[in-house]
DNA sequence: CTCTACACCAAACAGTTGTTTGATGTCTAG
DNA sequence: CTAGACATCAAACAACTGTTTGGTGTAGAG
């Protein structure tokens, strides 16, 4: 009965992902029971279990009530539309966030990795192809190590803070700023301190 | 020392917002303790009593583990900053957060005119004139009668929903999509049912 | 048929939870 | 000085936590 192993598992995937966002807390096994349609608490430990095993979901060294989405079980849950559904030709109720199935806040500023996140204001208009424009505000990860071709925030010589695409070239770093007046700066690893990787950016509407 | 008393209390609430965002869940009472410097699990539970009478804590219904922040919680918070907490790199507190009082929560969910806000996302490009593209995420604050000009959600006949630009012309209504490629549109007034004013998108940096 | 694997259940366990009770010390107002 | 408000503590409580133990039913492999 693999197949319906896998769909109670997953259940259990979205259920904690939607609890996780709605409230600030995620559900307690025996929640976890009444959410998903189980009745003994050992069913769920042991599918969390497997959960934890199989690298969807972790839990902390505190124990208690903290069963948390890695990046691998969003993935899964993603498939799914967790955020906003506006299907199309709808009334907007369909769309209100009433039933709170998503968190704006908690999507924001909550990592799913456990990294820490904070907030930047942007000067300067070197990113304006990356959609990143003066005085728009950027939700910044914590992330020493980001992946090549990544939006991050480091800090130039130990003085200057700077938001530019990163790329590696051997001991050199490639920073390019998404804006043709502005020309690639190319810096010893060593000197550059990358601070963060840029998740999110938030602006009003231009006009 | 009724300042003391608000120490300890806006300690409380910097470290439930810590936590809060840090790890999955929110800390125990036992737990912040030892976070604020305390022996006694009652003088906590004490505390948590007043902050949520006072309106800046609220805990569910289901109780264990779940103290969370309000609207208020977090502009107290916002005020020291939460959001620009950069540990390991100096340099970076200079730019963090214009004025170093500010909280991205409240500043995209908490509307100061009391109307409600909720999140949608988009679908068509039309309006990448106003920095707004397919996938983006918009946080809508409800508003009946947005002035002119406003970058507007709207139901059209009843049926579909568009984003657009509202001006008003006599008893019609001209929608106007910021993209070149579309053509206004007009229709009489009591054709159309606003149902928002876009304040904010958000969206991942593109590469 | 036997063996193994799986999903599930019920009951009991020790540890932790939020909470209550009772008490001490320190301020301020009357 | 007394009375009240406040912050703090220690100890004990029932309720709930994750976990363990033991068991049932079903499916496929040998």
């Amino acid at each position: 009965m693999a197949e319906q192993l896998f769909e109670k598992r997953s259940e259990i995937l979205r259920f904690l992902a939607r609890r996780s966002g709605e409230k600030g807390a995620p559900p307690s096994i025996r929640e976890i029971c009444k959410g998903v349609g189980l009745k003994s608490a050992q069913t769920v430990h042991h599918h969390l279990g497997r959960l934890e095993g199989d690298g969807y979901v972790r839990r902390l060294d505190d124990r208690t009530r903290t069963p948390v989405l890695t990046e691998k079980g969003w993935e899964v849950v993603g498939e799914t539309p967790l955020l906003g559904r506006i299907s199309a030709g709808r009334g907007l109720e369909a769309v209100a966030m009433d039933d709170g199935a998503y968190s704006l806040t908690s999507e924001l500023l909550s990592s799913r990795s456990g990294r820490r996140r904070y907030t930047l204001r942007v000067e300067g208009d070197s990113m304006t192809g990356a959609r990143i424009e003066e005085g728009d505000l950027l939700v910044v990860e914590e992330d020493e190590s980001p992946p090549d071709g990544a939006v991050i925030v480091a800090l130039l010589g130990g003085e200057k803070v700077t938001v530019k695409s990163l790329y590696r070239e051997g001991e050199m770093v490639r920073l390019r700023p998404h804006n043709n007046e502005h020309e690639d700066i190319v810096v010893p690893a060593e000197d550059l301190c990358v601070q963060g990787r840029v998740v999110y950016v938030v602006h009003p509407p231009s006009r």
